[in-house]
DNA sequence: TTCACATTTCAATAATTTCCGAACGTTCGC
DNA sequence: GCGAACGTTCGGAAATTATTGAAATGTGAA
């Protein structure tokens, strides 16, 4: 990044570092992780551990490690630059492929096993029950259980729709359906 | 709450209310608030503070304040039972209500000052740089957020679009989405 | 191979978040 | 009014999570 950018442009780079820290705390994400990567998206060039580390005044292996989870998710890659020895760092720069990145990764990580575990739920309550009481409750559980799986198997089709479309689908699919509704 | 609940019944519900805590974490959401909510949602009838309580073992303040973080959700509603001074406590039982209530906060906390936010740092970033790393620096700066911007937008337009429709527009949409692509 | 530097790892520490429980306020029945 | 039951608040403890700093490991050039 070079060193003789403007004070708006410093002071717009901040605010935007910062915005994207606070977003990852509402997400459940850490927030210098999001901060690292939204370093990434606003430099023109790919930057060494050591620029971030600079920019951000976060130690080395705070870098080191939060760098690896980006990778993990595969938002980030390293790169090299012939003649330097150290390690660069880029972050995908279409918006469209971000989000499907880290959409497929959540889907990943949280709807499918959630549904798997909402699919237990609903296997280990069993089917029957004796008294009054418990028929309620049964049939309750079952109820609100299988609403949520339902609920959330919408979502899963819809992910996996949006993981294989094109940028713009979503904007187009929005405007469909605002005209139905 | 019965007492007379089964082991499969008793066994299930923990585990049910173990998978919404966890899932909380990913969200960015207090485990213990997630614990609560849902035990509500699988009680066929509101619960007291002190039933709370006891089903998670947690003490009587962390019941108080989390349902009020809940009751400010807007996802919990204190009623009362005739003849008895305590306060009940339920959940809204529609899962698509649900969704809505919530859909319709955490737009107006993060998307609605995420996009003003964006828009910030494009007004503040100005427009014109001298240099010509500076011009690189400037237009990928101006680039990026912008895109974004134009991203998080179309999610607006989708959370108003899903705020005012009924149950099941969702499932809908997504076949939509299917056919278009 | 050795040197110099780059990078990762991890135990210790710091920061943050969550939680308990005591103190206080309120309301109701007596 | 008084006491009991209920609900809320809040200071500090406890648990969790993030971060540092330094040692260990890896890497490329000569």
């Amino acid at each position: 990044m070079p060193e003789t950018v403007s004070n708006a442009l410093v002071t717009a780079r901040r605010e935007f570092v910062d915005l994207w820290g606070q977003m990852a705390n509402h997400w459940g994400i850490n927030r210098t992780m999001a901060q690292i990567h939204a370093l990434l998206m606003i430099s023109p060039e790919p930057l060494t551990a050591e620029q971030i580390m600079e920019d951000l005044q976060i130690s080395r292996g705070n870098v080191s490690m939060n760098l690896r989870d980006l990778i993990n998710w595969g938002i980030v890659r390293r790169t090299s630059i012939p003649g330097d020895r150290r390690d660069f760092f880029t972050t995908e720069a279409d918006v469209w492929s971000m989000f499907q990145i880290i959409l497929r990764e959540r889907k990943k990580r949280e709807l499918d096993p959630l549904l798997t575990r909402l699919d237990e739920c609903l296997v280990h309550v069993g089917k029957k029950s004796e008294t009054a009481d418990e028929k309620a409750s049964h049939e309750v559980f079952v109820k609100r259980v299988t609403e949520l799986r339902d609920f959330f198997n919408t979502f899963h089709r819809l992910a996996s729709t949006l993981l294989d479309s094109q940028p713009g689908s979503l904007a187009k699919a929005v405007k469909m359906i605002d005209k139905i509704m």
